[in-house]
DNA sequence: CAATTCGGATACGCGGCGTATGTGAAAAAC
DNA sequence: GTTTTTCACATACGCCGCGTATCCGAATTG
C-alpha cells in the first residue's frame, strides 16, 4: 500500500463516520443516537464529525443521500429490467416498497429523514429516487401511455404511496402475508394513471 | 363560576399545556421545543407535564391525538356532504390535502409525529384519518364501485398519496398554483380503484 | 376538624451537543 | 532539505434540556 495522500485518509474518515452513522442512527434512531458513542465506534472523536460533516444534521444527510442513491440505482435497474416502460413503473413501485421494508430504510430515511432534515423536495441534492420515477413517468407520459399528468407530481404521489404500502406493511403483524396485498394496491392506484382504459 | 372541584382544573391544566405544546411544537419543532418555556408560557412548569403526560413524548401524542381528530372530524363531514359515496372519497381526499398544507399539521403530524411516536398504524388510539378513509372505501367496495382490494392497504396508500401530495404542494416555490395539479394527480390515481371503467 | 390524597412546584444530576482551542503530521515554500 | 504553513483531527469547556426525586399546600374524605 502506498503512504497514502492525505486527501484519500479523510475521504477514508468521512466513510468511516458515514458507516458508523448509518449503523447508529438505523439501530438507536437519530435522536437517541451519541455522536460520542458513534464516533468513537469507528475509532475516531467528535471532532472528525463537527470538521467533515459541520454537525449532526450534517452526517443525517450525508448517509440519507448514500442510501438513497442506492435505492435509485436498484430501482432503476429493477424498472429497466421490465418488458415495456409501462411494467417498469410498476416494477419499480414494488421494488420500492420491498426496500423500505428494511428497517434502515425505514428508520432513517423515511422517518427521521424528513423530519430532521425536511422535505425531500426540499434538499439541495434532490430526492434520487423522486427523480428516478420523474424520468420514467415523463417517459410513459411522452409515449401517451399515461394521462398528460404533472410528472412530478404523479411521480411524488406513486412514492408516497409507496412508501406508506411498506409502512403498513410493516406495521402489520405479518409483513410478508400482507405484502401481496400492498402491491396489489399500488397496482391498482398506478392504473389511475393511464391513458387507455383496457 | 362555582368554586372549580378538583377534576376539572386538572382537566383545564391538561388543555393548557395541550395548547401550548401544539403552539411549540408547530412553531419549533418537536426536538428544538423547549419544556420549559413551554410549560412556563402556560404558567406552569414541567411538574405539571410530567405529571399529567409523562414525558416530552406523551405531550406529543396528546397533541397530535388533538389534530388527527379534528382534521379526521372534518374530511368525514365534507366527504359525507358529496353527491354520492364516489365523490365524496375524492373529496375527502381532497379535504385531507388541503389541510395537510396548514404548517402546524405538517410539523407536527406528518413530521415528527411518526419519527418520535413511529407509524400511526401503531399508535394504540389509531389513526382517526385512516379510520375514517378505510370506512369510506370498505362502504364503496360493499356497493362494488370500487375493486375488491384490501381495504385497508387502499385507505393507507390513499392517505399516503395525499399527503404526500400536500408535501410537494407546500415544498414548491408556488403552492396556490400546484395545488390543483396535486389534485388532479390524486384523482387520477383514486380512479385506478374503480371496478368499472367508464 | 383531623387525616389523607394528590396535582403541581422545586431542586438535582446526567448526558449530549456545539464551539473554541490545541497539536502533530503532511504539504508547500524557498 | 529545511522552514513555514496548512489542516485534519483531538481535547477541553460551557450550556441547555430532559427526567426524577422530593416537597408543599389545597382539595377531598371520614
Amino acid at each position: 500500500m502506498p503512504p497514502k495522500r492525505r486527501s484519500e485518509m479523510m475521504e477514508e474518515t468521512r466513510a468511516k463516520l458515514i458507516r458508523a452513522g448509518r449503523a447508529a442512527f438505523a439501530e438507536k434512531g437519530y435522536a437517541a443516537a451519541s455522536m460520542d458513542e458513534l464516533t468513537a465506534g469507528a475509532g475516531l472523536t467528535r471532532g472528525a464529525l463537527y470538521h467533515n460533516f459541520g454537525d449532526k444534521r450534517g452526517l443525517l444527510q450525508a448517509v440519507v443521500n448514500q442510501i438513497d442513491a442506492e435505492m435509485a440505482a436498484r430501482a432503476r435497474a429493477i424498472g429497466s429490467r421490465a418488458e415495456n416502460a409501462w411494467e417498469g413503473l410498476l416494477a419499480e413501485g414494488a421494488a420500492y416498497i420491498e426496500m423500505a421494508l428494511e428497517p434502515e430504510v425505514q428508520r432513517v430515511v423515511l422517518l427521521d429523514g424528513p423530519a430532521v432534515l425536511g422535505d425531500p423536495s426540499r434538499w439541495p441534492s434532490q430526492d434520487g429516487c423522486l427523480r428516478t420515477t420523474v424520468d420514467t413517468v415523463r417517459g410513459l407520459i411522452a409515449q401517451g401511455v399515461l394521462k398528460p399528468v404533472d410528472a412530478e407530481a404523479a411521480a411524488r404521489l406513486l412514492n408516497g404511496a409507496a412508501l406508506n404500502a411498506a409502512l403498513w406493511t410493516a406495521a402489520s403483524s405479518d409483513p410478508p402475508a400482507v405484502l401481496p396485498r400492498a402491491v396489489e394496491a399500488f397496482r391498482c392506484l398506478a392504473t389511475g394513471l393511464l391513458a387507455a382504459r383496457a
